[in-house]
DNA sequence: TCTATCATGTAACCAGTTACATGATTTT
DNA sequence: AAAATCATGTAACTGGTTACATGATAGA
């Protein structure tokens, strides 16, 4: 995997809505909100101008023509090169073909967690399910209603899943916290006090 | 929650670290690595060194004195303050409790997925597929080691949770593509004629 | 007509990665 | 004694976020 030229994934994006059609940073940004892409894709409406320009250095797509609406700043519109198509196959069939290492927060937050004491743990973990539970029945309610064609819906499919086990993890979690017979509690809460 | 003033990971791996005990930065370099913190934490040799300025500059760790060993470089060492302390409680806290919108690079892949044509997309996924289980082969061996005690691989195990998620997911999308009676393959292919 | 919001873009700032630098050990 | 690796740090580049700017509609 020999690093991309721009590696965004927001790039990704705008490549393959702009191998649809030409269009102008605004009017994709507004596209993108539109379709829903900001649930799986990070960006900010400065962004889609930064990438634009980074994927016009890297030769990914070329300005095509700067129109004017009235007495509106200009807009210019760019297209899709040949090398920002083969870019876009590559790089998609990168990502779904090869799982790659990530760092998800709460990871992070685990395995750092001793520093809590485990009584505050258990209550945050509670907490955290309720707004788990929450977000699940959200992403139910998106799944469920009516779309074109599920295919479109296929990413809140997944990230359902990733939901229900992560769900799944912190009940076994604080389970193991809190068994009164074999519960990590008192050791954990011993070893708190020596160092604090 | 307030923006934090140091919002990278990192900082609170060394604000924890520095909880301990006062160190320099190549020293907490190497124990992060020592302790497998690279799992769940990114970063590199440079980050260490700029995630102890930020947090020097923002108060929440001082430098403490200067030494020098031979004629190697001198080494700074930094102790966490009294506000740095509060942060980490703070910022832990926050973490365990609210869950935050996060996104996968695969989610993304998924969202924009309809730009490769069916029959490639199978073949991807099973080869992800095969990744995805050397992982969780790997995972387990590591979550039954012996270890001190499992709090240090609770977040081994919750990465399994989400790793098998995942490979289910992957299966049943499979399935849903192929399916002979009802799989979205031809339609999609279909789809995928008309544009490109 | 005033205010709010949309449409479009630029610029300044900050954080993170990579590459570089250099003396000290250890290995061959 | 040469080569490799460790120990420690700095600097330059680059990418991403935030804030700013400004004319145009639309709503009150």
């Amino acid at each position: 995997m020999t690093k991309r030229k721009v590696a965004n994934l927001l790039a990704l994006a705008v490549l393959a809505y702009l191998s649809r059609a030409p269009m102008h940073p605004y009017e994709l940004s507004k596209t993108l909100r539109a379709h829903g892409d900001d649930r799986s894709i990070k960006f900010t409406h400065g962004s889609v101008y930064m990438v634009f320009e980074q994927l016009a250095k890297a030769g990914l797509v070329a300005e095509q023509e700067t129109t004017r609406d009235g007495q509106r700043p200009e807009r210019t519109v760019y297209g899709i090169t040949p090398a920002g198509r083969a870019e876009l196959g590559d790089w998609l069939r990168d990502l779904v073909g090869t799982p790659r290492h990530e760092f998800p927060a709460f990871g992070s937050a685990l395995s750092l967690i001793s520093a809590l004491h485990p009584d505050v743990v258990v209550d945050l973990l509670r907490q955290r399910l309720a707004l788990l539970e929450e977000q699940r029945a959200a992403a139910a309610a998106l799944v469920d209603s009516p779309a074109p064609h599920p295919l479109f819906l296929v990413e809140e499919v997944y990230r359902q899943g990733l939901l229900e086990a992560e769900i799944a993890f912190v009940h076994r979690f604080i389970e193991q916290i809190t068994d009164p017979v074999s519960g990590w509690g008192p050791m954990w809460a011993g070893y708190h006090e020596l160092n604090s």
